[in-house]
DNA sequence: CACTTTAGTTCACGACTCAGACTATCTAAC
DNA sequence: GTTAGATAGTCTGAGTCGTGAACTAAAGTG
């Protein structure tokens, strides 16, 4: 089958008029109905119309009219916070994590429950993920915010709802999402930690691109692996089968040692955190990050090997994918001030680039994930209002 | 600013439903109304207002009744061959080329001019080209087919109409589009050449997947330099700033030798015609093939020692944009025999992966570009009949 | 020859947006 | 203080388009 896409019919218009007004209002804050008319192209007549609805089904607020230059004052339109939330969650080697969102993207609830997951039963990681999701929706009723659904951050490749494969959690086929689903009564859905990490980097990062947001680029996530979160448009780039964005496992050293996905002289192995704690010659990534602030010059030249295999990866990055800026996240973010001369060098080095795209360092550290996931529910909501309110009568 | 999408009318509903109807009429042969209907979701009604558009436009055909099992016997719409063209057209390093296809995407003229226009003045080469397309567009006319627009494949990169950089002719910045519009009357759009052999693969070389036609891939042609052609859902990845898909430019050795774009140890460098032909010590393409015939070692071992590296390539390929599968094309198609077992072998070494994406060799030769030139015009207008009638009243 | 089945058309209806008239509410000028 | 001008928002009639059901058309079956 190949996709087909479905007819347009009265619903579907009035249905893309409406998330082209609730667009307006989120992305150009408090806004009067003329404004909207005038920047979407529809008549005002019909902003009006979209706006009633809007107001009605608790997602869009109206404040008092306030005079601003001549005429009649206008009444400012906004995002109402209570119309929406998203709840995202996040599974990781060494944490769970769960965030509430409302409507404006601002986090009302965060949780982080530090653990190691590697060496537990999946149920019981299940079990403790389900706990901290309903803890969170506690949360959110108790403010009033109604959660449109949930999302799930997870270390692995998630496809239709289940944990295909998680490496460095070690799980393969877990359905997590029914099982969420079930718990907590929302919508699940699962995506890849480091693509929501992209998102959140995107959509909270404050990160600007020739005026506008930035919506075309590539982040680097340094956990315990490295993944790569590929956005384009402003989307996930997912591939065939979900499986883009692998960066981890690029390869940066054709005749290097094997990796423990199989190839040989992939990014991973050669500038993963094991690598470079190994070379740096200390045991956690504090410590490193202590040796550098030092100058040791073992701590140094680690991250610098490191930065430099970057490079490679990002080079290639670069030829295939275009991007208008590379964005450093997790690890790579806290060891940026040593890494990015010669990761920079290295690409302009493999690249020959006159105008490489822009290195960017992340500022959300390690809640770009979380943040991205529940970004995800609440942007959805934002996207397409009316599917959302077909779903809630 | 930021993208901001179109309101939704009625006149754009009609144009979408009218794109709906023409698309499945496109795709899916002779068919009647009751059929459309029932595959696109619309009603009978809708449709036969929607035909009976398309009819008198030209761009749908009607034949005779015929009886098929019970009742009525259903009248079969098809594309009219005639009802609107594509002309396509190409410059490369060593030929220049046009062809023109009907609405089916059937080649009604091709023709090739071979001469190496890398010594030459550009003005020169503009003006060949240009008599090219006027006598491809003469030939339109006198079998009666209405030109929709043209599109011309260039050998590097190519932004609203300006050829930016066309490396291995030696050009920057030739106002190519607007030299073949005023020449031609035709609206002229310029694409790389690999990104449209890519579409021309696609579309005409018959390759399947999982039931349907091929829609996530990568194309890799091998011609003087070595390109890539990304397509996405169908479409072209472009990247931020249409530069993206530069496989030849991928590192595949670290710290190997400088290359023609200013970096180090790219595909193109370790395993471009040049230095194939170099190492297996002959002096043109066609002494290679025969030399791999005849299995001489030093050609099988320059081949396969390419082949390797493009497979370093791929496997970083495979790991960031995880295609369904990987088409080689233009030299690399000519030389598969002799490559493949290599190229397959390095991609299962580096990317260490159970199911790679299917390596499949393109059956278009050097023609996949100008036909994928010329059904870009034509797909162009499957897409969006009404923006064409528009257009021609 | 009636009955069934399928294809395609016609037409009243409803859902939408549009355009422009109309009302509301402010500032600026006299 | 009043009036003109400007801007915001609502209301109403007209036009467009898809829907759904009734209707006509053209075959096969018993």
């Amino acid at each position: 089958m190949t996709v087909r896409s479905e007819p347009s019919q009265h619903a579907g218009m009035r249905a893309s008029n409406l998330a082209l007004v609730f667009g307006e209002v989120a992305r150009t804050g408090p806004v009067s109905r003329a404004r909207v008319a005038a920047n979407t192209g529809l008549t005002k007549s019909s902003v009006s119309g979209l706006v009633t609805d809007l107001i009605s089904a608790g997602l869009v607020g109206e404040s008092a009219p306030a005079a601003t230059e001549r005429g009649r004052p206008a009444t400012a339109l906004t995002l109402a916070p209570g119309g929406a939330a998203g709840l995202g969650l996040e599974i990781n080697v060494d944490y769970l994590a769960a965030m509430v969102t409302d409507l404006t993207g601002a986090p009302r609830y965060h949780h982080v429950v530090r653990r190691d997951n590697r060496d537990r039963a999946v149920d019981e990681v299940v079990a403790d993920l389900i706990e901290v999701a309903r803890t969170a929706a506690a949360s959110a009723a108790a403010q009033g915010l109604p959660l449109a659904a949930a999302c799930v951050a997870v270390p692995g490749l998630a496809v239709d709802g289940t944990v295909v494969r998680a490496p460095n959690l070690g799980w393969t086929r877990v359905d997590l999402a029914a099982a969420i689903q079930e718990a907590t009564g929302l919508e699940v859905d699962l995506e890849n930690e480091a693509n929501l990490a992209a998102l959140g980097e995107m959509w909270f990062g404050g990160h600007e691109h020739e005026g506008g947001p930035l919506r075309d680029f590539v982040h680097v996530s340094g956990e315990i692996g490295i993944g790569g979160g590929i956005v384009v448009g402003g989307e996930v780039f997912h591939g065939a089968h979900a499986g883009a964005g692998e960066l981890g496992h690029v390869v940066v050293v054709p005749d290097g040692p094997r990796c423990g996905c199989g190839g040989h002289g992939c990014l991973e192995r050669m500038a993963g955190q094991q690598e470079i704690l190994a070379r740096a010659q200390v045991a956690t990534m504090n410590e490193l990050t202590h040796a550098c602030e030092a100058s040791e010059q073992a701590a140094l030249d680690a991250v610098a090997d490191a930065g430099r295999h970057l490079g490679v990866a990002l080079s290639s990055v670069i030829k295939l994918l275009d991007p208008a800026a590379i964005v450093l996240g997790g690890a790579f973010a806290t060891l940026a001030p040593w890494l990015t001369t010669a990761t920079a060098a290295s690409i302009s080095h493999h690249s020959g680039a006159a105008e490489p795209p822009r290195l960017l360092v992340s500022g959300l550290g390690s809640d770009a994930a979380v943040r991205g996931a529940a970004g995800t529910v609440v942007r959805r909501v934002i996207a397409d209002p009316a599917a959302h309110l077909a779903r809630r009568p």
